[in-house]
DNA sequence: ACAAATTTAGACACTCTTGTCCAAATCGTC
DNA sequence: GACGATTTGGACAAGAGTGTCTAAATTTGT
């Protein structure tokens, strides 16, 4: 395991303050000298290994991303599964759930840095599944007004069932990330989905509500 | 400032470790040795200000689940009003900031201690606005089939647009919590509400949906 | 005003951690 | 096998923090 991985699990662990070098080198199976030969000070180490799950993680969401459903099938099961992917392989995987915990532990007292994760990560990813939302809403599968809103929504509802979880740092079982998935799309199709109409394809319908 | 208060502050900014006695003892006023007094270690000063938080948070929730809309005039309006009383009074107060931060960055240290906050918490708000919802269906203004999973959507939903503010231990400002309760319960209500029937009251009808 | 209880300031021992230094060992490459 | 670069382990100084102790000061109740 490299050095910056080790750091990564023992600050997340740990916090920065409790964080302690001898064990990350331990960790690493590497002295300590040879983690300050890599990493002037620990505060250097710190912002390396943030960058580094940042990228990570942004890299796995957008390749995430990149799977949503465009021509859907079945929409439900479309939406249902890129939500499992988008959690199992960006949320609850070991990157972005040490991201997640930096981020919520550290955040304040290196504004600029999160302010830097902030702009890569939700400013950029929000954005593309907002622009792939519109898209199904352009091509008449959705009802939907303002679509950064509705992704946010989508995601708040796809995540209503694991907050506690995610809270205390624990990791929700693949079944509970498919139960969340599933009664979060389903509302979420509730709300924007298209009326029951099984034949039509391009009529591009909004349907008053009140 | 009790020393408890101040040592809530404390804790959360710089987590466990970091925490400082000597500081605490200064923003509460006193000497360090009556901080010893009064809580023998650090470790029991921590519990007992996890303790503190715990109770005040869950006694600031169940006085504003007091207030959800049982007999709603306007429900949009109800529940927005409602959704924004529960952030302003619970959520983002205080209490509320520092204790969600100190289960976020301590609660795999603790277990016995948050697993206590998540049934005296969570484990019983989340069953008594299910009620409220539940409650609201039977009278045939919602159309729910989980009263608990809508009870945690709607909470999502609410707070949707908030999630990266309070990642970085941010507090909203009014504005924004008007503005996610608002687009959120929308969204709700477009999911659950009853379609446009202006007239009927006691009509109890289930809108089949594909 | 007096006695008991509490608080205070400071000193103290102890532990832990960071970051540096250096000589010996190990590794990679030719 | 030899040479340069890297790694290693251990010692080390400096600083910071915890928790204890004590004698003096202050508060509290009566």
């Amino acid at each position: 395991m490299s050095i910056v991985d080790a750091a990564a699990g023992v600050f997340c662990r740990e916090g920065f303050a409790g964080a302690n070098i001898d064990l990350i080198a331990a960790e690493a199976g590497v002295s300590r000298q040879t983690v300050y030969n890599h990493h002037r000070d620990k505060e250097k180490l710190f912002i390396a290994v943030v960058r580094d799950l940042t990228e990570r993680c942004n890299a796995g969401i957008f390749a995430t991303i990149a799977t949503f459903p465009d021509q859907p099938g079945d929409l439900e099961a479309d939406l249902i599964a890129f939500a499992v992917r988008l959690n199992q392989n960006c949320i609850c995987n070991r990157d972005g759930k040490f991201l997640r915990k930096l981020i919520q532990t550290e955040g304040e007292r290196y504004p600029e840095l999160f302010a830097e994760w902030r702009e890569q990560g939700p400013g950029r990813t929000w954005p593309a599944i907002a622009a792939r939302f519109a898209r199904l809403a352009y091509g008449g599968h959705l009802t939907i007004d303002d679509p950064d809103v509705a992704a946010r929504q989508f995601l708040g509802l796809v995540n209503a069932e694991l907050q506690t979880t995610f809270m205390l740092g624990g990791t929700p079982s693949e079944d509970e990330v498919v139960q969340s998935a599933t009664s979060g799309v389903r509302t979420f199709l509730r709300a924007f989905g298209k009326r029951p109409s099984p034949t039509s394809v391009k009529r591009h319908t909004a349907l008053a509500n009140a």
